[in-house]
RNA sequence: GGCCCCAUCGUCUAAUGGUUAGGACGGCAGGUUCUCAUCCUGUAAAUCCGGGUUCGAUUCCCGGUGGGGUCACCA
């Protein structure tokens, strides 16, 4: 079978984390059955309609590592679109919509409609007073034909209604089975609206059907529009595509993801230092999971691995916590390289610091964050040490004298210990090990007053990371003013 | 409210007509350690309720309850 399915956002200038999973699914879908994905921007809105919305989304897919084999694209940072099925961006195929409702007013399908806003609203009124359903009267279906023309060369407001029949519709669902909903339930849905652009049901139809797409995987909240649609698939006479409608994500009191209890854009958590991987993997898992025990994949393996018989069916909570995790896994495992090209943005005061030492700080501090913009917090002391009141370089087992004594005994020895040595982690370890063990010492009584010396703090990487970073210069620097601080 | 969907630890989930119901995050308790973090070990924690079907249901069926979605000229 030759698999496309789509991705199609509406322009609102981010992406919903809800979104990310649903393209993410349609991407893996399409990509283990080697099919095509393709991108369509949903534009029909126009008082939604965010300028710029279309580029940030290219570059936020982009970022993410999903790639796609039709719709708009960025070259030289100008809007263009690769495929053969364009335009993907509904605007633009305004002509086609028209032909479309046109066709199906003819063949009796669908019908015009003049009613006022205020009359349908005072009907929805009434109605909800009466305690019955809310459902357009079809008023204007009694409307005779020479009417309707002469109302319509007069220029009169309109739209075009969809005649919805009776019965019932039954479809199958890839992830849910089979699902029956009376037609009774469906209103006569608006196709074609005043202002002449179609409404999401008719464009959602009639492109998927030109833009051949087999497989539509989209939200749970689109399950009772399945009728519309399927009402108007057999109207125009399209062969039925598959659907599966995904769980949605949740937000922790269990309603519908969604602003105001917290972020839900994509972009915000990029922002917030979460690695584009991490949050991938992380939101693939809601709601899938191949096997069970593990929880480290990479979009290669989500491809492999990813099946719509394994997608659940209930709503998964978006857990923070759990992200932050694997966020913390992905920093620390990632490519150092990779991670150093992620951390620009985030390096702070240190942003002047040379390349290779921002490296070093970041080889060092990975164990500590959670996400990248935690380097925020770290990064200082790297750069300055900070005031710090003496009393901080002495041990809990030690004293100030303690402290005194093993400062300046490693003040020597750092200072004739070999330059190259401190070009190595392991060998300034062992080096300072090495002297502790021949003093018989106690690694807190040296270690801790060195540590505190080069970090101005009570809490941080340890002093041979320290040492490695800043340099013996540096290093030197902030023990002699460790022990100048200990004087006073 | 009508209709539709859903239901395993707090959260993400695995599993099966018969298991000590498994893993992960988080929690708690230890260990490693100069501190923090990492890392390691252990531990508490779940099949919504009631009926069936069955030798046996958490699993299959029905009902209830609960949660969610949807009822626009928004997608």
């Amino acid at each position: 079978m030759n698999v496309k399915t789509r991705f199609p956002p509406s322009p609102t200038g981010f992406l919903h984390i809800g979104s990310l999973r649903t393209a993410l699914y349609n991407y893996l879908f399409a990509k283990k059955h080697k099919g095509t994905f393709l991108i369509r921007v949903e534009d029909t809105d126009r008082e939604r309609y965010v300028k710029g919305a279309v580029e940030s989304l290219i570059r936020t897919l982009e970022t993410v590592g999903m790639s796609y084999d039709e719709g708009p694209i960025l070259v030289d940072g100008k809007l263009s679109e690769k495929g053969s099925n364009g335009p993907y961006t509904q605007s633009q195929r305004l002509p086609i919509y028209k032909e479309h409702a046109q066709k199906l007013v003819e063949q009796g399908s669908a019908y015009y409609c003049f009613c006022s806003k205020e009359r349908l609203e005072e009907l929805r009124n009434q109605q909800q007073i009466a305690k019955l359903q809310t459902k357009y009267d079809r008023c204007c279906l009694k409307l005779d034909p020479e009417e309707i023309t002469r109302r319509l060369s007069a220029g009169e407001s309109h739209v075009i209604r969809l005649m919805i029949p009776g019965g019932e519709t039954t479809f199958h669902d890839e992830i849910r089975g089979s699902i029956t909903i009376s037609n009774s339930e469906i209103d006569d849905q608006v196709l074609m609206k005043t202002d002449g652009y179609p409404t999401y049901h008719l464009a959602v139809v009639v492109d998927d059907h030109l833009m051949g797409v087999t497989h539509i995987i989209r939200g749970e909240e689109w399950i009772s529009s399945v009728p519309k649609h399927l009402a108007l698939y057999n109207a125009l006479g399209f062969p039925l595509p598959s659907f599966a409608h995904l769980p949605l994500i949740l937000n922790t009191d269990k309603s519908k993801l969604s602003k105001r209890q917290g972020d839900v854009a994509v972009e915000d958590y990029l922002a917030k230092g979460y690695l584009p991987e991490a949050l991938v993997n992380y939101v693939a898992l809601l709601g899938f999971n191949p096997t069970g025990d593990r929880e480290i994949y990479t979009m290669k393996e989500l491809v492999e691995a990813f099946e719509l018989s394994k997608v659940n069916k209930s709503g998964a909570v978006f857990d923070r916590t759990k992200l932050d995790w694997m966020n913390g896994q992905y920093i620390r495992a990632i490519d150092p390289e990779r991670l150093f090209m992620q951390a620009i943005p985030f390096f702070g005061s240190a942003a002047t610091l040379p390349d290779e030492q921002k490296k070093k700080i970041l080889e060092v501090e990975k164990e500590r964050l959670t996400t990248i913009k935690d380097l925020e917090e770290h990064i200082g002391m790297y750069v300055s040490i900070p005031d710090y009141p003496a009393t901080d370089l002495v041990w809990k087992k030690a004293d100030a004298r303690d402290a005194m004594l093993h400062l300046t005994n490693l003040a020597n020895l750092l200072e004739t210990t070999e330059a190259t040595t401190f070009e190595h982690r392991e060998l300034i370890e062992s080096t300072i090990k090495q002297y502790i063990r021949d003093n018989d010492y106690q690694n807190g009584n040296v270690l801790w007053p060195l540590r505190v010396a080069l970090s101005g703090q009570t809490q941080s990487a340890g002093p041979f990371d320290l040492l490695w970073v800043l340099g013996v210069e540096e290093g030197m620097r902030r023990i002699t003013k460790a022990i100048d601080n200990l004087h006073t």
